[in-house]
DNA sequence: ACCGTGACTGACG
DNA sequence: ACGTCAGCCACGG
């Protein structure tokens, strides 16, 4: 349906309508569906997106900019070199400039 | 139905 | 400023 009930396809919803070149943050996305405190449920969504080629999960990370979900790349640099692809620079697992590239779901829709 | 797990976050010392 | 702790919620066994 046009309204997805199951928490995990709202999640890839609102993952898929992130721009390219910009990332977004785990507990954005729980706050703009509405639960601010299921920041964790989100990156198991992602956990379970990770087989859906429409859902560019390497574009979300956690609240500082850091990839803590690189190893679910499969390789340890995956994460790393497909935000790197998109205009992105990466020091030590974190994105730099992190609040510049930074897409807010809640502010932008 | 209960328990453990996790790609998080905010609060505390 | 930095490391540690506890709360949260959805899913699988």
């Amino acid at each position: 349906m046009s309204q997805p009930n199951d928490f995990f396809e709202r999640v890839y919803e609102v993952v898929r309508q992130v721009p390219y070149g910009k990332v977004t943050t785990y507990g954005a996305i729980a706050r703009f569906l509405g639960a601010a405190k299921s920041a964790r449920t989100v990156g198991y969504a992602m956990n379970a997106a990770h087989h859906l080629e429409d859902v560019p999960a390497h574009r979300v990370v956690n609240r500082i900019g850091m990839l803590t979900g690189k190893h679910h790349f499969g390789g340890i640099n995956t994460m790393q070199q497909l935000l790197e692809a998109e205009g992105h620079t990466i020091i030590d697992d974190q994105i730099q400039d992190f609040e510049t590239v930074l897409w807010q779901p809640k502010k932008e829709l």
